[in-house]
DNA sequence: AGAACTTGCAACATTTATGTCGCATGTCAT
DNA sequence: ATGACATGCGACATAAATGTTGCAAGTTCT
């Protein structure tokens, strides 16, 4: 792939995240003309329109994988890796919010989703083992808690934070609530 | 309004809200035949598209309203009241999320979501000063949060269990969380 | 420098959703 | 019963998004 072409196909994904998290209907004409690009360009990158965004799931997944895959430990205590995991997650979902949230065709991609939530059960586990989540938490419901705070926090208008300000916060409100 | 017509216009209010929500992208055709008519009858009733999903956020919203009407109170415990005030929104927005979802472009809708949202802060504060929510609790936060319970609560897979006992989970969660 | 590749542009084809109309048939209300 | 209204159906009109192609001009890489 020449570096002229891949600096094209990155641009077209970044721009289509920017404009369908605004606006989820808009057309490839306006994804075009944000990535800078003539329309026919993004349609030479990307068969169709449902190509680009399995492209964009798939990328998306990836930074995804590679975030989780970074800050995932067994060894630091269940405190510190729930922490660094938010954090890092909530990095690439502020800038991939729309993306990540498109469940995709691609088998690739929804079997990487189902690998992170089973590693979100396990630290989970681990972390009630630990007594820091009470022992009997419905762990499910505490799984969907969390992926619901980390979206509210991704696309809610605190962005610009620093995500591990964001992380600390969103922790702290998952284990102790709003409650004294 | 003749009986015959308000069944009609009913049937497809309802029929767009199954259809909408599992579909955002679906077209009139599809919702036509959720309702058990003609194409051109949904024409007839809503004169666009947009028109539709107007008037569905318009009668979501004067049944959210109604819903929080009915169980608020300024005289019962905060948190009693934030109790009922969940499971009564629930309900509501359990039949009616893809319309609450959608921020429509009457004016009106705006004014009770907002007038809603009033009466939130005015709850949590009350729910504070009554020593339920802690003191330093960031409340603009509390209530984000709160929404996003709502809204995972509403569209998860609990549908189809008590309203009670899903605003008891819900406000057990928002002022404990899953720790100790 | 030169081959291979990429891009923009304009034009065109196709599809699909949307919206409209007239008419025959059926339903409601008084 | 009867006038007024609602519905289904088929046909039509329109607009917008999608996808394709050919070619001239520019870029990358060796």
């Amino acid at each position: 792939m020449r570096s002229d072409t891949e600096r094209t196909v990155r641009a077209i994904l970044e721009a289509a995240e920017r404009v369908l998290s605004r606006n989820p209907a808009a057309g490839m004409e306006q994804i075009a003309e944000a990535a800078g690009v003539a329309r026919t360009t993004v349609h030479r990158r990307f068969a169709s329109r449902d190509a680009l965004v399995d492209a964009m799931a798939a990328w998306a997944t990836r930074r995804f994988a590679e975030a989780v895959e970074s800050a995932y430990t067994t060894t630091a205590p269940a405190l510190v890796t729930l922490h660094q995991v938010t954090a890092s997650v909530l990095r690439v979902k502020i800038d991939w919010g729309y993306a990540m949230s498109r469940t995709a065709s691609d088998p690739e991609v929804a079997r990487v989703h189902a690998e992170v939530r089973e590693r979100c059960d396990k630290l989970f586990r681990r972390a009630r083992d630990a007594g820091l989540i009470s022992a009997d938490a419905d762990l499910d419901w505490a799984r969907r808690v969390y992926y619901a705070l980390i979206h509210e926090t991704a696309t809610g208008p605190d962005q610009d934070h620093d995500a591990d300000a964001l992380a600390t916060r969103l922790v702290d409100t998952l284990l102790h609530g709003f409650g004294d």
